[in-house]
DNA sequence: GTGGTGACTGCCA
DNA sequence: ATGGCAGCCACCA
């Protein structure tokens, strides 16, 4: 554990908390603008071990438009989509979220 | 050092 | 549309 993995998951987490109330990204897309191409996975174990509350973690789904199941069957994707709907993000029939309105264009 | 495991993704059958 | 898989790489046993 050396100080470039530190700045890497800081690098993450300033790209998650520019994604706008209302809005989605992607795990690929946040690995992107981080500056981590195809790291997408990176992101995602970044946002596992987030303990900073004020990091908006819910706005990060799959490329699929949906909330990425989780392995450990907490209740975190439940909560995901509560507090994504909450902030007006509406998922369709299919439990996905229609990029066309509401994926964040950086 | 080695191998298995992911909050992933794009490609291919 | 659906499912499988290789590539990805940090972590942990």
């Amino acid at each position: 554990m050396g100080k470039a993995t530190i700045s890497t998951y800081r690098q993450i987490y300033a790209v998650v908390s520019r994604i706008p109330r209302g809005q989605v990204a992607t795990y690929g897309q946040v690995a992107r603008l981080a500056g981590l191409p195809g790291r997408a996975r990176l992101v995602g174990y970044a946002l596992s071990i987030l303990d900073d509350p004020s990091v908006p973690w819910q706005r990060v789904i799959n490329a699929k438009g949906e909330v990425s199941p989780r392995s450990g069957g907490t209740g975190a994707e439940d909560v995901q989509r509560l507090r994504l709907e909450e902030e007006g993000v509406e998922f369709d029939s299919q439990g996905r979220v229609p990029f066309h309105r509401y994926l964040w264009r950086a």
